[in-house]
DNA sequence: TAGTGTGAATGGATTCACAGCC
DNA sequence: GGCTGTGAATCCATTCACACTA
């Protein structure tokens, strides 16, 4: 399968650069160039250009993108240029937030169950989305099934997290968001794409203790100099 | 500063080596080999190796790792065996479900502020945690200086998104996580994670689209050999 | 034997350089 | 002149192979 050659961080970009060309549109801009997209985006035009050009000849020579055309050919790459339907397991604090997230609806995914393991929960009307009720764990095959259902979030606790995978995995999801800090461990065919929100303010802690060595080193340098 | 040739990929594993020790301290093991890491992490032995060398010498050879000790060096090194004062901008949803998150908490990170520029909601006490009441965003300035808060979390909607950002940059914020889906303009001296929980959809929506059509692929292959 | 640490080799992603088109 | 698309060159991360240690 030739897809398979394409660089996994290619395709992370393809998301920024849909991102990128939704506000083009909505600013009235029709036309864009790598270099232009490059700048905001603060990559290189070359990047992009190769980037676009895994997956076919979008721009015009002297010119640059067409932002409608090729907002349409990217999003069927990323398979957004239809619904999908997503579920989401942990009625709590993240998941609530997340139930009543907009943004996913705008990018073409509809919450269409939600699942907690407290009986207390179950039955409840998810507040931000009349539509829906939390449902038992126990129906999380049968709700799949019903509503064809390829996605789902996991909010649970890290405890549980595990346990939900090998639940949603066995009723036939094949795209596992994970909250929990917690590394899955799923069929390889299944995929898995994760967010810790204590990783991510690690890596800050990280490169904020670094630039500050980094100063540091300079000051010390120009006192040197200085001296 | 040699440290800069430090590949980010290594940075970002090491929070998830982090994690995994934590695990195995709770599970009252004390030593672990880079085999045995690798293999719940889906790492190879020797990246790990690799990774942690680029900090020192933690190991010793015919043993493997002290879980304990080789859990404070890397919190040492990601800047994380202090406490860090962080500030949330955007008291809706999902801002205070992340006040509520106690994984930030657990791992050295303490919210200490809360803005939100609704004035109906300044004042109000944040429900999970009872000495923090939402507060101005005006009052930004003053409170980095007052509570010395390096680190902020930015979960205003997109278009409040930039504004803030440079609110919090100008107020001497280090390190910014950005939960809107744009791409902040900031000055390269601060560090910033992003997430966009639409984007990561997309990828999965990728990643199945992928799988199914290499399935079918197959199938085709399968056919053909058959027939 | 079981394991680390690391130079050398490999493999992949990014950037360069430029041919070609508007 | 401005811009895309792309082979070639470069750069960087990962993996291999092995010296070394407990």
């Amino acid at each position: 399968m030739k897809s398979s050659n394409i660089p996994a961080p290619a395709v992370r970009r393809l998301s920024l650069y849909l991102r990128q060309l939704e506000a083009l549109w909505l600013a009235d801009q029709r036309t864009v160039s790598s270099r232009q997209l490059g700048e905001t985006l603060k990559l290189t035009d070359t990047q992009i250009r190769k980037d676009l050009a895994y997956f076919g000849q979008f721009g015009q020579p002297g010119i640059g993108y067409d932002v409608g055309e090729l907002t349409t050919k990217i999003r069927r790459i990323l398979g957004t240029d239809r619904t999908w339907n997503v579920l989401l397991v942990g009625a709590g604090n993240l998941g609530l937030a997340l139930s009543a997230y907009r943004g996913f609806a705008k990018k073409g995914f509809k919450l269409v169950a939600v699942f907690d393991s407290d009986p207390q929960k179950v039955g409840k009307r998810v507040s931000s989305n009349g539509d829906l009720s939390i449902q038992s764990i126990s129906e999380i095959t049968k709700t799949v099934k019903e509503k064809d259902i390829r996605l789902a979030i996991n909010a649970v606790p890290a405890e549980a997290a595990q346990e939900v995978a090998d639940i949603l995995v066995t009723a036939g999801i094949r795209g596992l968001f994970n909250f929990a800090p917690v590394n899955l461990d799923v069929d390889p065919m299944v995929a898995v794409s994760a967010v810790d929100l204590a990783v991510q303010l690690e890596q800050l802690s990280f490169q904020v203790g670094m630039s500050q060595s980094i100063e540091e080193t300079e000051a010390t340098r120009r006192a040197a100099n200085a001296g």
